[in-house]
DNA sequence: TATACTAGTTACCTCTTAGTAAGTAGTTAC
DNA sequence: GTAACTACTTACTAAGAGGTAACTAGTATA
C-alpha cells in the first residue's frame, strides 16, 4: 500500500504548481478572457465586468511574471495595450475545458437534484 | 464581434461555478487525495502533511455540502470515518487529470526556460 | 492511573486577498 | 479650458482565509 501512496503524494505535489499559478478569483477568468482572442486592458475589463481596475492590474502582472501573458505596448493615441497568452498560456486550453465542461455538469446535477429553491 | 464576446462572458459565468467549489488551498489537494481511494481523516492528513486539522474539518465539510464527497461513520472502537467520492467528485477525474498533466508541463517549461537558479 | 488511539472542536491571532475611491499622465476633441 | 479617452497607480480599509495551540470525548491498553 505504500507505493500506491506515494504515487498520491507525488501528485499532490504536482498539483500544487498548477494551483499556485491559478489560485485567485481573478486569474483564470482572466486567462478564459484572453484565451478569447488578445485583448487590451478595458477590452478585459468589459468581459469581467466586476473587476476592479487595481486587481485586474495587480493579477495580469503575476500572470505575465509567470509566463502565462504578454503585455505589448502599442505606441498609439491613446496608448493603447494588449495582452495575449504565451504559448505556456495556451497550453491551458485543455485544462480549461475541462473547468467548462465540470461546470456546466455541476450545474446540472444540483439542479436536478435539488427540488428546493 | 458582439457574438463572439457573448461566448465568452458565458464561459466566464460557467467557470465562476466551478471555481466556487474548488477554490481554495486545501479542496483540489483533498479531492486528489480522496480520488486515491476512500479515506479515513487521519489517512487524508498523512497524505497531506501540512494541513491542520482544524481546515481538513472544515473543507471536508465544505465539500460535503457541495455533494462532492460522503461521510461514513463506522461503529468500530475506536470510532472511524471514512470519506469518499460522491459520483459528482468521481466526475472531476479529468478535470484533476488535467491539473496534474498542466502541472508537469509547467515544471518542466519552467526548469527549461529558466538557467538561473 | 496514565498514555494512546480515534476524530475532531474551540479560541485567538495574523496575514493575505480583495474592495473602494480617488488620483495620475498623456493626448484629443469640443 | 474642460471633458473624455487610454491605462493604469495609490492609499486606506474590510473581510476572510488560514495558522497555532490547546482542548474534547470515548475506548483500550500498560
Amino acid at each position: 500500500m505504500n507505493q500506491k501512496n506515494d504515487v498520491c503524494r507525488h501528485r499532490l505535489m504536482i498539483a500544487r504548481d498548477t494551483l499556485e499559478v491559478i489560485q485567485g478569483k481573478w486569474r483564470l477568468p482572466i486567462i478564459i478572457s484572453l484565451n478569447h482572442g488578445n485583448k487590451r486592458f478595458g477590452e478585459i475589463q468589459r468581459d469581467i465586468t466586476d473587476i476592479s481596475p487595481k486587481m485586474l492590474s495587480q493579477e495580469l502582472k503575476a500572470l505575465e511574471t509567470n509566463k502565462i501573458i504578454t503585455r505589448t505596448l502599442y505606441d498609439s493615441m491613446p496608448v493603447t495595450v494588449e495582452y495575449s497568452l504565451t504559448p505556456l498560456g495556451e497550453s491551458m486550453r485543455k485544462l480549461l475545458d475541462e473547468i467548462l465542461n465540470w461546470g456546466i455538469h455541476f450545474r446540472k446535477e444540483i439542479l436536478e437534484t435539488s427540488i428546493d429553491n
